[in-house]
DNA sequence: TTATTATTGACTTATACTGACCAAAAATAT
DNA sequence: ATATTTTTGGTCAGTATAAGTCAATAATAA
């Protein structure tokens, strides 16, 4: 029956989202250790949130510099053609996809020009990288690989459908 | 709480780049002297930015003389067509890269829009992906990631390439 | 309990900026 | 012509600042 205590990372995370809202852009520059400051916990918090929360499966990427005058921008990317489409492509996925259906899938999103031909050579060649390492290097059963390019490929399908 | 505040180093660069756009030609002399002078920085701050900003890897060429009349010349490179760019940079990827300098590439193909923001998201998504299985999967070595991340980025950079 | 997620702090790395000293080219004096 | 002086720019090492990483620990969820 407790209350649900808000961590630290949901309120930074809250913060941070604010910040973004308030920016038409879509984008804020912030500093690790006045933010660290702020909420009263050590700097590295910050990247703990920004890694969990501001991830680029979530489409979100984040730029930062150290030294004197450093600082984190984080960017939220917003693409006009945010699709329920791309999520529900990215549910069609399932947990496990081969090597044929996830081709398929793809040339599918290129015809209706839900990805361009650019992004369909990258996510190809992503795909093709994770099934070679896995087959080569590391000797995982094809199930196994299936169901990890399921992952792959939905991590990516959400990343810009969450743009 | 403060907002990152410009350093003397993106002044002067933008400085630079605004003397560039001006000049049709895509290059402009200066005299380092009188630009510490307008700053107000010591003379070396400039060949700093030099360095850091207006990098071959960058784009840029820098030419110089010493001496009465001396002059730095600034010359911004143009490429035929992007994809000669990329091939380019997948040499700078080299054997091994880390998250950061990874990062750091990323950003700059995007300021310079040889990838797209969408492009530049997927290939994050790619290499965060390969880097969690790498080390929470199959317990890869730090150093084996680098090199897994850079045979990684140097697919993709290429496959845009010849794409 | 066990697994996952959150939090911390010690250590590492990157960037900005300065100033003292160095090197080269041109101008001037001999 | 040659040497000297003056006018530029170059290099490097030191200092300050700010972010990143990693592994251990704590808290929470399953």
């Amino acid at each position: 029956m407790s209350l649900p205590s808000s961590s630290l990372t949901k309120i930074i995370e809250e913060y941070i989202t604010e910040l973004l809202e308030e920016n038409e852009i879509g984008e804020v520059s912030l500093r690790r250790k006045d933010l660290a400051e702020r909420f009263g916990c050590v700097p590295s918090q910050i990247n703990y949130v920004l890694r969990s929360r501001f991830a680029p499966e979530n489409g979100f990427l984040v730029e930062s510099q150290r030294g004197g005058h450093g600082y984190i921008k984080v960017i939220q990317l917003t693409f006009n053609n945010c699709d329920e489409e791309v999520v529900h492509l990215a549910d069609l996925v399932g947990n496990a996809i081969t090597e044929q259906e996830a081709r398929k899938l793809l040339v599918n999103l290129k015809n209706r020009e839900v990805i361009s031909p650019r992004e369909r050579l990258i996510i190809e060649v992503a795909l093709r990288s994770q099934e070679e390492n896995g087959r080569s290097l590391f000797d995982i059963s094809p199930y196994r690989r299936d169901l990890m390019r399921a992952e792959l490929l939905k991590k990516i399908l959400t990343s810009l459908a969450l743009g």
